[in-house]
RNA sequence: AGUCACUUAGCUCAGUGGUAGAGCACUACCUUGACACGGUAGGGGUCAGCAGUUCAAGUCUGCUAGUGACUACCA
């Protein structure tokens, strides 16, 4: 079979998703082995409007990775997948699909007919993001998907609520709270963001003093809200005002008189040092209000036009109108002082940028106090969870939590779960799990329940459990169990507050355990120009774009390559760079496959312990309990299987290979079980492309493409496609569909390098046993010299290419080495020739060549020469000596400065002195050998 | 205002005490039977600035400057 010339990612994403997924790969079901260790994450569920951006594309790639590792590493891994309703966002697109196709507002059809729009569009327009995460390739167990308003789900939700309440950690009262005129809904805190508003002013509003001349000037921002004023107040200290405190305004505009009072809120510095106080309409006033015992006069309707209270004049205006029509009005009575321009910071609706309103209303709250102290516990107790990067985010977890405010749960809207509260004919609240309920404990029929519904974060705070099967009644279901507290979150800044705190503090206070062990911050995906990625600035770069640009798996590894916990630039280029990656690795396995007659995957020569397992299969029970490791146990199976002993049948390349491949995937699971993606990321790629590709498949070309079949040339086939084999699998977990559509190709792996905890293990490589790496099977004399052997070839290339000679000619090599070095360059003289185009190689102790030739120093003490006859450019020669002569100086002077150090020799490690005294006559004698190379040129 | 992060090659970024790295871009050569989405060999950085700790600082501490984020307040 023949590889087409490229990767076509498009090809390969259009099939092995649905066959994993028909499989059941991604359910833990797969997973056979009763004794099998859990992993289990859940996705930060995405809104049900939503659709893939950046953000998604890369916290669901570093959560596919982790998962995919650890599912071929033979846990019973559960990814779990499901979206939120979202309230806010869903409400406002089926209304506005009701205006549009209906021409009618969700008053018109009434609450329950609304809820069948929405559902209808749910089922309709709800799977975008579901859709996008299977093109993403991730591994979710799409059997147990949930959505935050399922049956259970919303069981969960009541089951909470009732609880709470009962506890008297929810409970419902009227304060001043965050509101949207437009969506017409109470937000939380949260969800209200800043927006600058370098235009503003600041209007100097004059209010005269009853029985007096007198007039005290006011500075506000908001003139409207003057028409519900219930008191000026002033600093008791401010020497300007001290004789006003007690006095009484007469309010222009209205026929109303308040009071000039004293409280220390007032910054005396600020403005005229004279404060109008609008209890119905600001916070801070609020408090005053509430401190002085003031009246709450509401002005506004909660579309942000002025009702009736406001007066004749202004009913019915907006806010922004009735604002100029106040200010004039105080122009015709003169009480305009001036108007200042004024910068100021408005707080607005994190989704439609409306400015909110400051809104006295009824509300559900829920008391974040002693909830907000389960979490500080676990934190104290047991530093959980555990962030990754720690620093910052521990400590901005920890500060919000000990500053933490009561949180408004109730939203006056349709769509979500409505409140379980029902009020009877005298206004009694009745708080149950169901209307039955309620109706029993009121003793009447004639129960209206509350028509708000719950904070979609409410629901999304159970996020952990209730999508596992609890719901109040079934509170240990097998899931739970198995799966509870998942393993990590991965999830990004933005929502920490927003759901990472609150599903620590419901799961403390449900659960009784902490939901998840780790939680990754991942930074935000920025565009080129380092900016936020924004609709309003419509920056934005679609992931779908750029799969089907550059390929899943290019973008994935780009993800992962960028995920250092700190924000980072979109570069296309950087997507282009592991598209090529997958282009390489498919040329790779292209070129293994077109010489792979006669080969098979198999293991046993790079991992002897795969081999010891295949025996004690044969073998049966009896040794299956001695230690592998153990002496006695080797000496039984030694005889009886008398194997060849096959490492000493490997050439210096196959034991670098093996070491190196071995050192990858140590190194891999390392990096992946500290969350390091990018070094996980760069191990791979450098071990791919530079050793494996660069190196390794160099160096055995000729030995596998021989066209003669052999027992040699079979042996080495077998080699290299094992090794390919090897790092397809280290690789999957980042390009799940390359290495699958490349695994398929590959001759029949060998049986006992299967996962015996999956029976499909043999059909797709994301069952397969990821490589763990064996630290015996790292060999560092064989890395030192293969590391000789490419310094001789890169210097030999080195000195054809800056003497320009043409790429057929081929030229000798004399080298001077010690015996040992000697040794290796000759068993690999074969190598050598070919990859330095050399025609002869010439060992011996010392250097004994022709004036007309260009040299070298190695590492070791080694020299080499490449005779030039006719060819050397003597001038060029020289220069070439003396750039590399400098720059060893260079580097010798500033270890020879370090060693002269008396401090350094006498305080620093022993070892260090040593390997810089080592480093320093190796210098000396290569800038020796250099010096005399030139003397020599002369 | 407070807290925090970032500042390393032209660009995007790794690198937490011991000889400055990668990818892209750049230069030269190469259409060599896996790959031009390629190969070979190169050039390029007083690690933002200043001071300190240390035998030794890109790395630790402090200050300064720039950039960005978050939290609170803003009549």
């Amino acid at each position: 079979m023949e590889l087409e010339k490229a990767y076509n990612p498009a090809e390969a994403e259009s099939t092995h998703y649905k066959s994993w997924e028909e499989r059941g790969c991604f359910a833990p079901e797969i997973n056979e082995n009763p004794n099998a260790e859990a992993f289990s994450i859940v996705i930060p569920p995405p809104n049900v409007t939503g659709s893939l951006h950046m953000g998604h594309a890369l916290q669901h790639t570093l959560m596919d990775v982790l998962t995919r590792r650890k599912r071929m590493l033979g846990y019973k891994t559960l990814f779990l997948v499901g979206v939120d309703h979202a309230s806010i966002s869903t409400q406002l697109m089926v209304t506005r699909a009701l205006k549009k196709d209906e021409h009618k507002t969700p008053q018109d059809i009434g609450r329950e007919a609304f809820m069948g729009r929405a559902w209808a569009w749910k089922n309709k327009y709800g799977g975008t993001i579901t859709n996008q995460i299977r093109r993403e390739g991730l591994s979710v167990d799409w059997s147990r998907e949930r959505f935050t308003m399922d049956e259970n789900l919303s069981k969960a939700v009541s089951e909470v609520f009732v609880r709470l309440y009962g506890e008297g950690w929810i409970y419902r009262g009227k304060r001043i709270v965050n509101w949207c005129p437009r969506d017409k809904t109470v937000l939380s805190d949260l969800e209200v963001k800043e927006e600058t508003k370098k235009d503003g002013k600041l209007f100097y509003l004059q209010y005269p003093v009853k029985n007096s001349d007198a007039k005290i000037t006011v500075a506000t921002t908001r003139p409207e809200t003057m028409l519900g004023d219930t008191a000026v107040a002033v600093n008791p200290k401010d020497e300007r005002y001290k004789n006003l405190i007690g006095q009484t305004i007469e309010l222009p505009l209205t026929n109303r008189e308040i009071p000039i009072i004293a409280d220390e809120y007032v910054d005396a510095e600020f403005g005229t040092g004279a404060v109008k106080i609008t209890p119905a309409h600001d916070p801070n006033d609020y408090e005053v209000g509430l401190r002085h015992n003031l009246e709450q006069l509401n002005v506004m309707n909660d579309d942000a036009t002025m009702n009736e209270t406001a007066g004749n004049d202004f009913v019915g205006l907006d806010r922004y109108a009735a604002r100029e029509k106040v200010v004039e009005k105080f122009d015709e009575l003169s009480l305009l002082e001036k108007i200042d321009d004024y910068e100021m910071v408005l707080p607005v609706c994190e989704r439609c940028k409306t400015v909110i309103e400051p809104f006295l209303s009824e509300q559900w709250f829920c008391r974040m106090d002693e909830m907000r102290d389960l979490a500080l516990d676990l934190m104290k107790r047991e530093g959980a969870p555990h962030f990754y990067p720690q620093v910052p985010h521990e400590k901005v977890y920890m500060t919000w939590l000990e500053n933490l405010r009561d949180w408004t749960i109730s939203r006056q809207l349709w769509w979500g779960h409505q409140i379980p509260a029902w009020y009877d004919e005298n206004g009694n609240v009745i708080v149950a799990r169901t209307k039955e309920e309620a109706v029993e404990r009121a003793g009447t029929e004639n129960l209206t329940q509350d028509a708000d519904v719950l904070d979609t974060w409410f629901s999304s705070a159970l996020w952990s459990f209730s999508t596992l099967g609890w719901n109040g009644e079934t509170t240990e279901t097998e899931d739970l169990k198995t799966f509870h507290p998942t393993d990590v979150l991965v999830t990004n800044r933005d929502i920490i507050f927003l759901w990472v705190s609150r599903m620590v503090m419901t799961g403390l206070k449900f659960i009784g355990e902490k939901p998840f062990e780790d939680v990754i911050i991942h930074g935000t995906v920025l565009d080129k120009n380092g900016q936020r990625m924004s609709k309003t600035k419509n920056n934005g770069i679609d992931p779908l774009d750029v799969f089907n640009k550059y390929g899943v798996d290019a973008t994935r590894m780009t993800l992962a390559d960028s995920a250092t916990g700190i924000d980072f630039a979109w570069r296309d280029e950087k997507v282009e760079s592991f598209r090529n990656f997958a282009n390489k690795i498919w040329n790779a396995t292209r070129f293994c496959l077109l010489n792979s007659d006669g080969a098979q995957v198999d293991y046993s020569f790079i991992n002897p312990k795969a081999e010891v397992k295949e025996i004690k299969q044969t073998l049966g029970d009896e040794l299956n309990e001695l230690d592998e490791e153990d002496e006695e146990f080797l000496d039984k199976i030694k005889p009886e299987f008398a194997f060849d002993n096959p490492k000493e049948n490997l050439s210096l390349a196959d034991k670098w290979i093996i070491s190196r491949l071995n050192k990858t995937a140590v190194q891999v699971n390392k990096s992946l079980d500290k969350y390091d993606f990018h070094e996980a990321v760069q191990t791979l790629y450098h071990f791919f492309w530079d050793d494996f590709c660069d190196w390794y498949i160099e160096l055995v070309k000729d030995e596998i493409t021989a066209s003669e079949p052999n027992v040699k040339r079979d042996a080495a086939r077998s080699r290299v496609i094992t090794i390919l084999e090897q790092s397809l699998r280290l690789l999957h977990p980042f390009m799940p569909f390359l290495t699958e559509e490349l695994w398929q190709k590959l001759p029949e792996v060998s049986s006992d390098l299967h996962n015996d905890a999956y029976k499909n293990a043999k059909q797709t490589i994301m069952l397969a046993d990821f490589p763990m790496g064996d630290a015996a099977m790292i060999d560092e004399q064989a890395e030192s010299e293969m590391q000789a052997v490419i310094d001789l070839i890169s210097k030999t290339r080195n000195i054809r290419a800056e003497m320009n000679i043409k790429p057929s000619d081929r030229t000798a090599i004399h080298v001077a080495a010690n015996a040992d070095l000697q040794k290796v360059f000759n068993e690999n003289q074969a190598q050598i020739l070919k990859l330095a185009r050399a025609s002869e190689l010439n060992l011996n102790e010392t250097l004994d060549v022709p004036r007309a030739s260009a040299k070298a120093v190695l590492a070791g003490g080694a020299e080499i020469a490449v005779p030039l006859e006719g060819l050397i450019d003597f001038a060029k020669e020289s220069e070439r000596l003396e750039n590399q002569s400098n720059k060893l100086n260079a580097e010798g002077e500033r270890l020879k400065n370090q060693l002269a150090n008396q401090g350094f020799v006498e305080k620093a490690p022993p070892e260090k002195v040593a390997g810089l005294q080592a480093r320093v006559a190796e210098i000396e004698q290569q800038t020796n050998a250099l010096k005399q190379n030139l003397e020599a040129l002369k």
